[in-house]
DNA sequence: AACGCGTGGAG
DNA sequence: TCTCCAAGCGT
């Protein structure tokens, strides 16, 4: 079975700026554990596409994991803003320190080690251990989860049928080449064995396949449903100093955004209440901007209003702090705050508030 | 064990 | 517009 799925992967690996070939692998190249990891991270719960340039600006910046361990946490979450899930930029470089401090800068190769570093858990631990030291660990993400419930047609609902899915999956990683292995069985899933519409008919594992000869493949993995989102609202408050510097807050360690840079502003509360109370975070002439930010994260909607104001420079905020207009990037913003930046800028070029230069 | 935690693209 | 979902982890 992973022979026939290593050659595959031969012929079909996906190029990516983290990924050693095959050939380079079978010569007896393996890859940075530092890079493997970062794109782990990266890649939990994030599409390849979206990864790639984190990635790359990550590793041209922070080069090994003692330049990283060194950083400014707010360099590494303005880099890291926008890519969602702030808590594994968090733990990402509590987890750098660690590798720094604990063990000398150099990448513990043994899954069990790996499982106690911050942001590391059951599927990074095995894809570390794997991809970067070839250690035969069997990988569990989304795609591996999809490709064996349906090999093996198993109907059980996710997440209940995990331990089963973990099952197949260690009997299946071989002891040689297992990185490649445990790379091509994700590339099978999110390639051929994709989630609608699989391509079986150029699948490599299309003869052993139970679901395809069962014909309930594509109603494969089942799901428990999902709970609706309700609607929240709220008020943020975009003060500008007439020197041009910007009101901003960084916001808690824990919860939504935690880390982050972000607008002052009331609680987000849901839709059945009233509007919650809130009071600007300095004196100035506040106005309200037609429109409002629209923005939906994992388990809410949110509709925001956006208040702007003129502020005197001799201005003392209630909340939040001038940051000068040298210092500020609406890139540097997670999304749903950079939402409101744009509401403010409508009209005006769109560009503007993509990544790049600052403003 | 179930829930909190982002975002953007596809259909 | 709306739902799904993408190389999950922490609590």
């Amino acid at each position: 079975m992973s022979v026939i799925l290593l050659a595959w992967y031969d012929a079909n690996a996906r190029e990516m700026p983290w990924r050693t070939s095959p050939q380079a692998r079978k010569d007896g190249v393996l890859p940075d554990p530092y890079t493997i990891w970062m794109s782990e991270i990266m890649l939990q719960q994030t599409t390849v596409v979206t990864v790639k340039d984190y990635f790359t600006r990550f590793i041209n910046r922070w080069p090994t994991v003692r330049d990283l361990a060194a950083a400014q946490d707010a360099d590494v979450m303005a880099e890291w803003a926008g890519l969602g899930y702030y808590a594994r930029a968090r733990n990402l470089l509590k987890c750098a320190r660690a590798i720094v401090e604990e063990y000398d800068g150099v990448f513990p190769a043994d899954h069990a080690a790996l499982l106690t570093l911050p942001g590391i858990g059951p599927y990074t631990a095995a894809a570390v251990s794997s991809i970067a030291f070839d250690l035969p660990h069997a990988v569990l993400d989304g795609n591996v989860e999809r490709v064996m419930a349906r090999l093996y047609d198993i109907h059980t609902p996710l997440p209940a049928a995990k331990p089963e899915l973990m099952e197949h999956a260690k009997a299946l990683t071989p002891q040689q080449r297992s990185g490649d292995y445990a790379q091509a069985v994700m590339d099978l899933g999110a390639t051929i064995c994709t989630p609608k519409s699989p391509a079986c008919g150029i699948c490599p594992w299309r003869d052993p396949c139970a679901a395809r000869a069962a014909g309930t493949m594509a109603e494969l993995p089942k799901k428990t449903p999902k709970k609706p989102k309700p609607i929240r609202h709220g008020t943020v408050y975009l003060g500008r100093r007439t020197d041009g510097a910007w009101l901003l807050e960084t916001r808690p360690e824990k919860g939504l955004l935690g880390g982050m840079l972000g607008w002052p502003g009331s609680d987000w509360v849901d839709s059945s209440l009233p509007h919650p109370d809130s009071t600007p975070p300095a004196k100035g002439d506040w106005e309200e901007l037609e429109g409002e930010v629209r923005h939906t994260f994992t388990h809410f909607h949110l509709i925001l209003r956006v208040i702007t104001a003129d502020l005197a420079s001799e201005t003392t905020p209630t909340q939040g702090e001038f940051v000068a207009k040298s210092d500020f990037s609406p890139s540097n913003l997670p999304t749903v705050m950079r939402k409101a930046f744009d509401l403010h800028y409508q009209g005006v070029s769109p560009q503007m508030t993509q990544r790049g230069p600052l403003l």
